[in-house]
DNA sequence: CGGAGCGCCTGGAAGC
DNA sequence: TGCTTCCAGGCGCTCC
């Protein structure tokens, strides 16, 4: 699920219900979503320690300690922050709780452990993102072209590179495609100024309001919100609904308003 | 360089 | 009903 909206969201929990306020104790409840550091080090390093400012990265949730080191939250597809009570009985897929001074508890809810928790000094947190492009939320249109200049692949599989653009995932990518009625095979090196410009206003839109709503909104108005419906149609145009795999991820485009280039030919 | 394929995990749905 | 297989909105790695 997590993508740029929903660690947007995730960000402003943790500020909300974080910021400012000391870790108490940690609880490790499975050690595997833990990378590069032990559930010991871990609340050596954090416990009593307070949380400055968090910060999203693309999809990376930033949250450094006061005069610590850097927790870094990663989501893979089905991680979640959950600020509770701490009476709140333990989800089966709570893998940390983070109990908090002021009696609330943050907990790292995540059921496939794709991803998880890192722990990282100044110099790790740079080498973390060094390969990251800019973020797609602020990206100005500018820093766009240039994330995209000189490629020589598909536009799919550039947007959903983390290393071209930090942040969009599989469905923003489809959405926003098809809002600026591309096709998901153009290649990047095909596409004229003008379709970069709507790509890029798109892109803006797009993400605007699906940080609004705090996740990629299933709205019967957007691509995403047919992708699972069994005889999928266009929101826009009514016509029947593509489904293919690009960049090796399940792909939905409408096959009218997004016409195909014409060395492909459009699957279904 | 880009892209395909696989693996990492878990669980729900579909297939037999 | 029960077992097996496939698939999912993440990413990193290898290979071509």
């Amino acid at each position: 699920m997590p993508e740029l909206p929903d660690v947007e969201a995730f960000r402003k929990i943790l500020d909300s219900c974080a910021r400012g306020v000391c870790l108490l104790r940690i609880d490790v409840h499975d050690a595997g979503v833990l990378n590069g550091v032990s559930a010991r080090r871990l609340r050596r390093s954090l416990e009593g320690r307070r949380l400055a400012e968090p910060e999203r990265r693309g999809k990376w949730l930033v949250a450094p300690t006061e005069g610590g080191p850097t927790l870094m939250l990663h989501f893979g597809m089905t991680g979640q922050l959950v600020c509770c009570q701490p009476a709140e009985p333990l989800h089966p897929h709570d893998r940390v709780t983070f109990a908090l001074a002021d009696d609330r508890q943050l907990r790292y809810r995540d059921q496939r452990k794709l991803k998880g928790l890192w722990l990282a000094d100044e110099p790790t947190l740079a080498r973390m993102m060094k390969d990251q492009g800019p973020d797609a939320l602020t990206v100005d249109r500018s820093g766009f072209g240039e994330a995209l200049s000189g490629r020589r692949g598909g536009i799919k599989s550039a947007l959903l590179n983390q290393s071209v653009l930090a942040g969009l995932g599989n469905l923003l990518a489809d959405e926003i495609l098809w809002r600026a009625k591309l096709h998901p095979a153009r290649l990047v090196g095909s596409l004229t100024t003008q379709e970069l410009d709507r790509m890029y206003t798109t892109l803006r839109r797009t993400l605007r309001s699906a940080v609004a709503a705090g996740r990629v909104p299933p709205r019967r108005t957007w691509l995403t919100g047919h992708r699972d419906d069994a005889d999928p149609v266009c929101p826009r145009c009514r016509e029947r609904l593509c489904g293919g795999r690009w960049a090796g991820r399940h792909t939905v485009w409408c096959p009218r308003c997004q016409q195909a280039p014409d060395r492909v030919m459009s699957r279904r």
